[in-house]
DNA sequence: CTAGGATCCTGTCAGC
DNA sequence: TGCTGACAGGATCCTA
């Protein structure tokens, strides 16, 4: 579930209580979530490549975490940090039934819970950070690419829907099922046109878009921020607060008034505007 | 090589 | 109430 906006949010928001701090122990008590073997020592830095946190410790080793769908960091010390994917567990009483590693630190715990078991912690020495697959494989986020860059690389993928497209991390690195439906959105652009159909005029505002999206989402703390208390007293979310088609199947869009549906492309749920996301017939 | 679907896993919710 | 299937803010693996 989160995204780069959310997983910067974490990074920036971890860095504040571990960073110089020593791990004294690590608990795995979910083998499938912990990948190698379990280092101490003292996290000396906190790194971010697209949707995956790196964790560097003094000692030479690297702890790289992907939370995938349903992952949660929760630092429990003086106060509480929660951030991942948004649920009950960011004030629960820790650990709970989907804690899978607990990282006991010298000025308190931190929580890896992660409720389908898709995220892990892999341990690895910091020079094979960068030679890790996945890291390897990840594309530039939309700040450091050109949109010429962008729209040679949907000509590779002519016959598949955009939106499949740039959810691909080689592709374009960060977006996931939230900022791929707001930037398409942003962009006018239907999520089932065919990457191939793509102009490089929209290839440009689809990148502009993705950029304003996630950095709009990053200056408010990411989307899963715990919750927000409304005016009325009541709790809200994220989603509720900037997200404009995302979950909104069935309210109006808010820039031409039409109802906003939900689809299914790449096997993912995709919300749109059906007046504002023509299929084929944009522009010229 | 690309494209599409299944798969990993747990939990919740709608519909019968 | 109990069951069943669909679905979920990700990425990889398998098949055609």
């Amino acid at each position: 579930m989160p995204e780069l906006p959310e997983v910067e949010t974490i990074r920036r928001g971890l860095e504040y209580f571990i960073i110089q701090k020593k791990i004294t122990k690590i608990k795995v008590l979910c083998e499938k979530s912990f990948i190698g073997a379990p280092k101490n020592g003292k996290i000396i830095n906190l790194r971010r490549f697209g949707k995956a946190l790196i964790l560097d410790l003094d000692n030479g080793y690297s702890m790289m975490i992907h939370l995938r769908m349903t992952g949660q960091l929760i630092f429990d010390g003086k106060e509480r940090y929660a951030a991942g994917h948004p649920s009950d567990n960011f004030t629960a009483k820790l650990p709970n039934k989907q804690t899978r590693v607990i990282i006991y630190l010298e000025n308190g715990t931190l929580y890896f819970n992660d409720q389908r078991k898709f995220g892990f912690i892999k341990a690895i020495k910091t020079p094979e950070v960068e030679k890790d697959s996945f890291i390897q494989k990840l594309a530039k986020e939309p700040w450091q690419m050109t949109a010429v860059e962008l729209y040679e690389k949907f000509q590779h993928h002519p016959k598949s829907p955009i939106k499949a497209v740039i959810l691909d991390q080689t592709i374009i690195c960060g977006l996931g099922n939230i900022y791929a439906d707001e930037a398409l959105f942003a962009a006018k652009i239907h999520p089932e046109t065919l990457a191939g159909n793509i102009t490089k005029k929209q290839a440009e505002k689809l990148l502009a878009s993705a950029c304003t999206v996630m950095e709009k989402s990053i200056a408010s703390g990411g989307s899963t921020m715990a919750t927000y208390i409304k005016p009325d007293g009541t709790k809200g979310d994220y989603l509720e607060k900037f997200a404009q088609v995302f979950r909104r199947e069935g309210q109006l869009c808010p820039r031409c008034g039409h109802k906003i549906v939900k689809i299914k492309v790449a096997g993912r749920g995709t919300h749109l505007c059906p007046s504002c996301q023509k299929k084929e017939l944009s522009h010229a």
